[in-house]
DNA sequence: GTCTATAAAACGATAGAC
DNA sequence: GTCTATCGTTTTATAGAC
């Protein structure tokens, strides 16, 4: 870090992630161009492959970001000191801020229904990308189910993925059928995985 | 249907719509082409649009196919005469032969993630087959609850989207991750809303 | 009635201007 | 180092041949 990139270049490169991260996810993969992305920034089409030569590079660069994002707010003191049923809920607040905002679907729900046509690379991330976020839940509510602040039958890993594909299917079932839909499953989920206080 | 269309017709048309779903289920809308349809068949990119003029007519054509079958199935005695945890296996079969088969997608699963990019008469039909699934679905729940053979928390209209949902997503895991991590989130849900017997 | 030749536009990407 | 002119391909769709 000797030398900072020039301001101009960083900019650009920096606001072609954030411009392609929310097309990918309002559209899908297939759906979006580099000439959505162009006509945004208000330059050529080709531009955008100086900083990112293929689209599969771009789309690479994306889940990349987004798995430097969870390491970092997994890791996170204000995220780790919390309890299992908290960090349960910082995690459902993600999903439901995208929720509320477009609706956006999450990565994995914008991704894996055109998996098959992704680029190799691509689907080799997206597998790590929520193999570790399955991971991760999945250490929460085993601590939960643990010292009692979560409830549920089975493995805590086949739990955490039942968890997480409900989630990743509740934002594109928001879009489709509005954003009340999703918190009725969303509160169905909740619901469930709270222990029943007894009056 | 004084008179029979004729052979030839009737079949490529069938064969289009058949093609054209395996496609949509396995790409996504946007990367299917009638390129993958006319070679399959044998024939030029062009022809298809006579049959199918434009690519919305098509997609729309595959849900209201769907939506025709599962009222068909629905409504079929062998499926009204079971018990309500009968008839969620059958559902539940429905997806299980999809996971083993590609692993498939359900409909809903393909189109989600695209919605946002879907002509407006694809995605009115979407949502009004969702609906109708989920609010099968939901009388199913409510049945079971009511006699006993099922268990959940909450409203039967809640937990059947929450269902549908989770089995929507489980295809789409089942895609990026094989087919083991769909049966643990199968059997998760299953086991959830089974009653647990009493030894 | 069924299909092909062909067009018009959008796609991702290379080569080269500045 | 950054962007534009341009290419070759693929896309959906029309017009017209048989």
């Amino acid at each position: 870090m000797s030398t900072a990139a020039p301001a101009t270049a960083f900019d650009t490169r920096t606001r072609i992630l954030h411009l392609a991260e929310e097309l990918l996810l309002a559209r899908g993969f297939n759906a979006f161009s580099y000439q959505h992305i162009a006509k945004e920034l208000g330059v050529k089409p080709a531009a955008i492959h100086y900083h990112y030569p293929s689209k599969e590079e771009l789309g690479a660069a994306i889940i990349q970001r987004q798995q430097r994002r969870l390491r970092k707010w997994r890791d996170l003191p204000r995220v780790t000191e919390l309890t299992p049923p908290q960090q349960l809920d910082a995690l459902l607040d993600v999903y439901r801020h995208r929720a509320a905002h477009g609706p956006q679907v999450c990565l994995f729900g914008a991704l894996a229904a055109d998996f098959l046509t992704l680029p190799a690379v691509m689907q080799q991330e997206l597998r790590t990308f929520s193999g570790e976020l399955t991971h991760w839940l999945a250490g929460v509510l085993a601590a939960g189910r643990a010292d009692g602040s979560l409830q549920f039958s089975g493995h805590p890993f086949s739990k955490a993925a039942q968890v997480l594909t409900t989630l990743a299917g509740s934002l594109q079932v928001a879009r489709v059928h509005g954003e009340e839909q999703f918190h009725y499953i969303l509160r169905q989920l909740r619901t469930e995985l709270l222990p029943t206080r007894e009056a």
